[in-house]
DNA sequence: ATCCTAAATGCAAACAATTTGCATTTAAAT
DNA sequence: ATTTAAATGCAAATTGTTTGCATTTAGGAT
């Protein structure tokens, strides 16, 4: 999905598009990983340094609403933001030294969900992230 | 691994067995489902009111030195904590009506490590939650 | 183009969850 | 029993997020 169908969708929504909403969801947009509150504060205030944390805040509410914002919780206990562009279910592989988050395709094989319906349960939705390091990382820390 | 053999690791390690700390992780041991800290704190006042709020916080970081707490981060924001005492790896199956929660086994396919191997990404570690409806659950809602 | 109104924003204050400093208590080694 | 480092309770501090309210603004109506 392109930035202006973001947008088209945004504005069909009933939601205004505000310069401060365009700086907030563009910097969303245009980050090639998730990236934390802090990041993307800053990220906005490059563009417009009046820009106030809680405006970001209530847009999360925003893309929430719109279903494009996955928020990715590390181990760690720290959150990370990212758009949900995609039309299917995906899962991430994060790296764990650059952060770079990579979509992978739905995962959980058939013999995986028949071990689950063999147990009666009903399962509605699952969330999956994997953790290790990517090509480019793995490479730099074999130098070390 | 039974409730003893935690008590002997927890001494093992150099820490000291307190009336608190006892009760703490008794609580935990004891639930048959994660927790979050509001239950927590109510189970461990339940023994002993005297139980102040930051003793169960200092305790967590206590087992997770002894890498016995699983704390688990659903969608909605919330955090639950529940012991791990399994010598393997697994997941749990989440009831998003009662909260039980149920281990199973690993679950990642070799399909499925395959595609990731051909991304060429170092996988360490992963987290996977499901949610659904438990058998239980399921026919208390086919009631309604 | 100007006017109008609901939505959006900035700001400061409120709130919730977690952590910390410090005086006191306690487990367990001596 | 004595000693001492570790653990606790309490209150205050800190961090992350949300909210109330006055002001501004987008975008439809005029």
């Amino acid at each position: 999905m392109d930035f202006n169908k973001v947008i088209e969708l945004l504005k069909n929504s009933g939601y205004k598009l505000t310069n401060q909403r365009k700086i907030i969801i563009e910097a969303l947009y245009h980050s090639d990983k998730p990236i934390s509150m802090e990041e993307w504060l800053l990220l906005t205030k490059d563009k417009n340094p009046g820009i106030n944390l809680s405006t970001i805040y209530r847009n999360i509410d925003v893309l929430e609403d719109l279903g494009l914002l996955e928020k990715i919780r590390p181990k760690d206990g720290s959150i990370k933001y990212t758009l949900n562009l995609m039309e299917h279910h995906s899962h991430f592989l994060i790296c764990k030294r650059c952060g770079k988050a990579e979509a992978i395709e739905c995962c959980l094989s058939k013999e995986f969900k028949k071990i689950i319906e063999d147990k009666e349960f009903d399962l509605i939705e699952h969330n999956l992230e994997l953790y290790g390091y990517c090509k480019e990382c793995h490479t730099e820390l074999d130098k070390k």
